[in-house]
This record gives structure tokens, C-alpha cells and sequence, in this order.
DNA sequence: GAGGTGACTATAATCCAATTTGGTCACTTA
DNA sequence: TAAGTGACCAAATTGGATTATAGTCACCTC
């Protein structure tokens, strides 16, 4: 459910292998030590205990590697959001918990683990999948939140839901994407708050 | 009405001095050309035919000279703005081609001058009192027809007025701020119009 | 005193050769 | 055939000597 594109283009050989994971492994540490930039392919091959060449009998490319880490920190918000979502008993609660997670979630893996909330940024800023994946997630389930607050009537029903979900998106966004996230952490405790507030008065029936 | 700061701290010496006007003037233009890194305070002084040390005379600092060019930019979006909202009957119609001004007017800035908004953009970035101040004008219209909209009773009154201005600030961030504008420029054609939908549905009595 | 400058310094930008690094491929080995 | 690698190349990166730049100051001139 929150697996975010761990089995996509950039993979290569077989999908299932132990080196592979070892591989994932060791560039989540590398990482997150030392930052995207800063490990060589040559670094994980060491770490693993192969060759530099068989790496890329799994992986694309570097950045195929620098995505799966990616993937992962991203599905790391998407399943603190679905938690959220899960816990509450409205709509609107749900969207309340919603924002909240994402931007506690994003805010906290800025904070705590700089060099991967990095490769978010960067992920973002190019359009990599799992990024674009990321993004529609949040997408997919600030929809459904959107549908049950108009069948239990919640939420206004006049406006096309489309439209209502896109707008609401864009309000998010700059919490959401990763790269748009750090111009606005001197605001993130408290937009969600008042960002809901002003979603919330919008959705009114 | 549309100056912004543009006799503030940075200034040295006499206020109203032709020399002074000069040295904006050149700078307007190499900036334009050649952009801020690119051209040296040197270069401003050859142009004008003075030395370099009498421009300090003038300005505490190359950034000094900055600012006051990206206090013009910005003041060119805050005209926009002020023109926009003046043509508009009703509050509503003044907050849509509010925001609408402000997106074109940055976007067009984007990519007309290009290094003009470079310096907009570090300017936000930097927090140079030139972006305060375009920031805080900016707000202050917004809250101007929230409360004109209230008066006449087209917007709610439940909510504190603060509050609402704030939320709708946070709304219009991504757009206001050129630091973030450059990010958002895929959706610069449509968020005015979804966005302003959304503010203005939140605002309905 | 108002208008103006050349010479100076510390720091930041620039340049370029030497080195690394991402990525490939022909080739083992079991 | 599946598992694995050394040797190789073009492109990116580094380090460190060199140059350019922001900013100051004592001083000049009218």
C-alpha cells in the first residue's frame, strides 16, 4: 500500500536478489552518512563485497540507487499520513491529521536525517518517479478524503471534485513537495493549521 | 504608494543626489545585461565616471546597490497590483485579478528579465528588506479587501480577521515570493484562477 | 567642508592540470 | 548459463596557485 515504485524502470536483472537488497542497504547508510555526492558507486561495492561492475548488473545508474533510497524515505510520510488518515473519524479530521502528518513527517526527516531529506529535495526539483509517485499518493488519498466528505455530506457537493482536489493540492504543495518544503519551514507548524482551517471553511456544504 | 524602501539603512550620504540616481540607473541596466554576480562595483563606477570609492559614498555595499534595483522590480509587480485592484468593483473581483497581477506580473518578469528576478529571487531568499517590505505591501492589500469584502457583506465575518488574512497570505506565498514562484511556474497559468476559487469559497458567508 | 580619488588589503572567484568517478564491455570462472 | 570482474574511457571533480573583487582609508582639490 505504500510501496512507492520499488520495482520500476531503473531496476535491472533480477528483481529479487539479495545483492540487490544489499545494495539498497548499504546506500541507505552511505547515504545517509554521507550524502548523495559524496558515495561513489565504488563505496557500496566495497560495503557489499563486490565488484563496482556488478552493481550495475541491478541498477541503471547511480540515480536508479539515489530513487529506491528516495522511494523509501517518501514512503516513510505516505504510510505516517495513511496512519493518520486511518486514526481519525471524519472527513475532516482526516484531513486535519492529514496535513499535519505530512508536514510533521517531512519536517522531521529534514531535521533528522538531513542528507536523505536531500536526495527528496533533489528527487523533486528533477521529476525523478519516485518523487511523481510520491506526489500522486498524496494525491490519490487527499481524493478519497475529499469523495467521503461529500457522501456523508461533509463537504460541498457544487464545485467538480476534480477541481476541488487540484486546488487543494496546490494549497499543499508547498508542504508536500520536498524541494518547495524547505523554503517553508519557518511557517510548517502552523500552516497546517491554518491552511486546514481555510480549506475546511471552503469545503463547507 | 508603490516605492518600496527605497530610502532606507543601505543609504549613505546625501538622500536626493544626482549621483545616486546615476548609480542606480547603470546599475539597472548591467544588472539587466550582464546580472549582480557579473558586474562589479568597478563596472558601475565606469560607467558613471567616477571611482570606485565614491559609489561607497553612496551605498554601504554592492548589495546595497542590489536592493535598491530589486526594490524597483518589485515595485513594479506592486503597481500591477494596485492597478489591478483599483479597475475591480467588488472585493471579490478585487481579490482574483489581485492574484492574477501578481502571478503574470512575476511570471512575465521571469522571463523578460531574467536577471532582474535572479536578484527578486536571492533578494526573498537573502530576507533583504526590499523583500520584507514587498512581502508586508502585499499582505497589506490582501487585507484591505478582506476587510472591504466584510464591510459589504460578501465575505464571512465569523473568523478573526487576522486569521483569515494569514491563511490567505500562506495561500499566495508560493506566488508572492519569487524565491518560490520559479518553482511553481507549471501551474503559474491556472493556480490564480483554482486558487482564488478556493479562497474565495472559504470566504462565502 | 563638499566633491572626489589612488593605493591598499583580505577575501572570494577563477583557472587548469591531475585525479576521481560513473558507466561499459569483453572476458573469466564455476 | 549464471555469477562476477579488471581494464578501460569520457566526463566530472578536486586542489591549489593565481587573479579579480568588495570594501577602506588617507589624502587631494577646489
Amino acid at each position: 500500500m505504500s510501496e512507492i515504485d520499488t520495482s520500476t524502470p531503473q531496476a535491472r536483472g533480477p528483481v529479487d536478489h539479495s545483492v540487490r537488497e544489499q545494495i539498497v542497504a548499504a546506500a541507505g547508510e552511505h547515504f545517509s552518512h554521507y550524502g548523495y555526492e559524496k558515495t561513489t558507486v565504488s563505496d557500496l561495492a566495497k560495503a557489499i563485497g563486490f565488484s563496482k561492475a556488478y552493481i550495475y548488473k541491478f541498477f541503471d545508474s547511480k540515480q536508479a540507487i539515489g530513487e529506491a533510497i528516495c522511494a523509501q524515505s517518501l514512503s516513510a510520510i505516505i504510510l505516517a499520513v495513511e496512519e493518520a488518515v486511518a486514526s481519525a473519524p471524519t472527513p475532516t479530521e482526516k484531513f486535519r491529521r492529514m496535513f499535519k502528518a505530512l508536514v510533521s513527517t517531512g519536517v522531521g526527516l529534514f531535521f533528522n536525517d538531513r542528507k536523505l531529506y536531500d536526495i527528496a529535495a533533489h528527487s523533486a526539483g528533477e521529476g525523478w518517479p519516485s518523487a511523481r509517485a510520491y506526489c500522486e499518493r498524496i494525491r490519490q488519498i487527499l481524493t478519497e478524503i475529499v469523495r467521503e466528505g461529500r457522501e456523508s455530506g461533509e463537504f460541498e457537493r457544487k464545485t467538480p471534485l476534480d477541481e476541488t482536489v487540484h486546488a487543494i493540492d496546490l494549497v499543499m504543495q508547498p508542504y508536500v513537495n520536498p524541494l518547495l518544503l524547505q523554503y517553508n519551514l519557518d511557517v510548517a507548524d502552523e500552516a497546517p493549521t491554518q491552511l486546514s482551517n481555510l480549506v475546511l471553511r471552503s469545503l463547507a456544504p
